[in-house]
DNA sequence: TTACACTTTGAAATCGTTTTCATGTGCTAG
DNA sequence: CTAGCACATGAAAACGATTTCAAAGTGTAA
């Protein structure tokens, strides 16, 4: 072999001595950044070639000031919703370059406060807040360090995105189904009560309610804390209470899935005997048993988008995008009233 | 204000400056790699604290030749089979300053291979292989470069540690339970014959039929592709060829659910007409109606287990762990024979 | 032939740390 | 009293790339 002088790997100080011109005619070489005569070029490119090399991305990063990642702050790594978002962002990340730092902030705003500051402390490129609970006003600030794309809020500044889902609407459409089908004691699982979702949703329950004319009873309300296991628990509840409903509409799919198997449990049918609808649409809500109804939210979509416009924050062109509207997945776990 | 005649970040060398000691010290400080008087210690302390300054980390990691972060391979970031690992890697990284760069090789060994080269290009640290496709052989190579922990194989070296389940002793336990409950004709929905997991699975089924002494009938097994759809689509196809059964165990638990859908479409009862029993035991397996018997796999386990495993390589402490062992989670979709 | 513009190239500075090496100080022991 | 040693500290080199700046080379016009 050549020379197998030095030990570790290849540097472009070696392939510049290999090739026998500066190491500044590399560089230009790799980034295009100007015009190299043909021979050296050639020289150059067999070089790197023959000995291996590949740049050591720790000193781009250095140099140029940028990771070439970008942070994720989910709030549940293994929940379904936030899983099925991330795809949209693999994909929207995609040929990038940028790789990305997935961190999780537990539902915890404290604890997604740290979680950011250690991603601005890895120099990140950018950041991507799903679902956020810290204050917009503290997102704003991020952002002065590092472009943001934030769902789940209306913010807007010249580093800073926000989407939002209208969750009344779709709360609206996931009612009125529901009164349409003749229900009119309709049972609502909502979620925590400092989530703002969960309110927005609750306020779409009253309003297609009124639409109808339909009294409100605060009795057919109880809390969950958007799990499985807090869905079953909460209509089990109800039950107790002795409540009458026709209808249960949950303020997420997980939660719905809990209602689901207190049902069977109970022996009670659905949808013959209860309809039930949910909200989010997961991937698995088209394989329970029955399929699920309920609101579908775009999650690949919002992974997808939020990842084009950080992308596009980050390389200073604004890109306004619109994310697609929630929509009523009718399937099998509603029907009429008998 | 005292001087802030630099306009970017501060830097260590502006807090040496400001605490009137040489850039060593402040470093040396920072980390503790060697004693300094007490007086110059509280200079630079406060000065840290008064200027905001925190080490640029892509400094460092050019100067030390490391990221401080993993690389984590999956297969398929939306499944709540790999996303269930995640968390367990997400709280085996906690607190060791860590990160980790999550990337999906699609099952698919060239685009695996392509990742785990991107990953290296961006010097993590370490790497985390989780049911990967390419070759031992090509596992074994890049171990030679940084650490790797792998699942689902038996590699062994002194940068590389595999963890492997019994897959063959769990089917095993899957297929006696369905025996010992009274059923003969057992269909199986196999996964792709080229996935080693399937096909230790299979053998996994063949030896509990031998041990009962019931033949093997080629008939009753049809492929999926590990996915709810195909999971449906291969029970209708048994339909379709007239097979007989009264028991299925499905490959795992997402074919298991597109097996439950297609015959609650059917109208065949789960578990009074057919008994079904899956494998991994996904968190979503406690709340399908009725809740799915399988074999539990210790996901959230391994992932955590391999972090440490992985922690142990890098910092050159080999740790010898070992993983749960598969277990019988009898729900409630098996149950005697009428 | 000289001067000026333009292009290609290399030398050297730079990014912000860490680390080695050398220096000066103070202390102890002979 | 001085040789010797530990110790705290600073100067400077290093990590491996990019980029600025100046020099050398080329070509064209006066």
């Amino acid at each position: 072999m050549d020379s197998d002088k030095k030990n570790g790997p290849v540097t472009l100080l070696d392939v510049a001595r290999e090739a026998g011109v500066s190491p500044s005619t590399v560089s230009r070489i790799l980034n295009g950044t100007a015009k190299v005569s043909p021979d050296k070029r050639k020289a150059v490119e067999s070089a790197i070639a023959e000995m291996h090399f590949e740049p050591n991305q720790l000193a781009q990063n250095l140099k140029k000031g940028c990771s070439m990642t970008i942070g994720i702050v989910v709030q549940d790594i293994a929940s379904p919703f936030f899983a099925e978002t991330l795809r949209g962002v693999d994909d929207g990340l995609k040929g990038s370059g940028y790789a990305s730092v997935i961190v999780s902030g537990h539902w915890n705003a404290q604890e997604e406060n740290d979680r950011v500051k250690l991603l601005l402390a890895r120099k990140v490129d950018g950041i991507i807040l799903l679902s956020g609970r810290i204050e917009d006003d503290a997102v704003l600030n991020f952002a002065k360090l590092r472009p943001i794309v934030a769902t789940g809020r209306a913010i807007q500044s010249d580093t800073a995105i926000g989407f939002k889902l209208d969750n009344e609407y779709g709360a609206l459409l996931a009612v009125r189904h529901l009164i349409d089908l003749g229900h009119r004691r309709i049972a609502f699982v909502a979620g925590p009560a400092d989530n703002t979702d969960s309110c927005e949703r609750f306020a779409g329950y009253k309003r297609a309610l009124a639409e109808a004319n339909l009294e409100f009873d605060p009795n057919l309300v109880v809390e969950s804390d958007l799990q499985e296991a807090s869905g079953l628990l909460a209509i089990n509840r109800l039950f107790e209470s002795k409540q009458h409903f026709s209808a249960v509409f949950a303020i997420n799919d997980q939660t719905a899935y809990g209602v689901r198997l207190s049902l069977y449990r109970k022996g009670i049918r659905v949808p013959d005997d209860i309809s039930l609808i949910g909200f989010d649409d997961l991937p698995s809500s088209s394989y329970t048993t029955p399929p699920l109804t309920t609101i579908r939210q775009p999650l690949y979509d919002t992974g997808l988008i939020a990842t084009k416009a950080l992308l596009g924050l980050i390389s200073g062109n604004r890109v306004d995008v619109a994310l697609p509207a929630l929509e009523l997945m009718v399937r099998e776990t509603t029907r009429l009233l008998r």
